[in-house]
DNA sequence: GCGACAG
DNA sequence: ATCTTGTCGC
């Protein structure tokens, strides 16, 4: 797919600060419309301490979840890892794995935050702005924020507010485990966002589509020509 | 100044 | 994020 561009990727980190406060204003965090019939994961893999990226997409079938498309690429990073700064980081490699991507996805799952961020403008923000497509965004781990621990059972869940807003849920997306931190990223509301990622994690606490895309930017690094 | 901090 | 087998618990 051809991906317009935003703005350039060269920037200090208090001009990346800047840049996201100005394109959280372009947010629509609007329900979505139509049931999605593919949906997508995507992410990112390196040796420890590499700049050297590999990052894959995985486009599915929904609601079966059977894979359609598989996109890989290298990309030597030149941005650390700053908490509130990771899409100046990941989304140069990810957004080459983009433009090999043929079709085009309903909604797309990021291992990351959307607006549990400290400017309401996460990694799955930014990426669902660039693209133009809903996003979720999905994290392991809390960035920022307060919440309750919500019931140990799937589908429970408490808000995450920062300065008392609320800006996404801890949810619980398999009995037992610890919660995912899901928050919109653009073109979806909260709801509709809990309840995709619930949909999408029909077996373990990682949904489908990024497991899938873990495993595939896994496999791009392992398998990759050299070393 | 101190502590927290997606991946 | 990544290096890693077995092991403890639901």
């Amino acid at each position: 797919m051809q991906i317009p561009s935003l703005h350039t990727w060269n920037l200090d980190y208090q001009s990346a600060r800047l840049l996201q406060t100005g394109l959280s204003a372009r947010l629509d965090l609007k329900p979505i419309r139509v049931e999605p019939s593919i949906i997508a994961g995507c992410d990112v893999s390196s040796e420890f301490r590499s700049r050297r990226f590999f990052a894959a997409v995985v486009l599915l079938s929904y609601p079966d979840f059977t894979i359609l498309e598989e996109t890989a690429a290298e990309y030597m990073v030149n941005f650390p890892y700053i908490p509130g700064l990771l899409s100046f980081r990941e989304m140069p490699a990810l957004l080459e794995a983009w433009r090999k991507v043929e079709y085009r996805p309903d909604l797309i799952f990021c291992d990351g935050s959307g607006t549990i961020h400290p400017r309401h403008f996460g990694l799955a923000c930014h990426l669902g702005l660039w693209l133009n497509i809903p996003t979720i965004g999905c994290a392991k781990n809390l960035l920022c924020g307060e919440y309750d621990e919500p019931g140990i059972q799937k589908g429970a869940w408490k808000k995450v507010c920062l300065e008392g807003e609320p800006v996404g849920v801890a949810l619980r997306t398999r009995t037992n485990t610890k919660p995912m931190f899901i928050s919109p990223g653009n073109l979806i509301s909260l709801e509709q966002a809990v309840n995709y990622t619930l949909k999408a994690s029909p077996k373990y606490r990682i949904p489908q589509p990024i497991r899938a895309a873990h495993n595939s930017a896994n496999n791009a690094r392992r398998y990759s020509a050299t070393e």
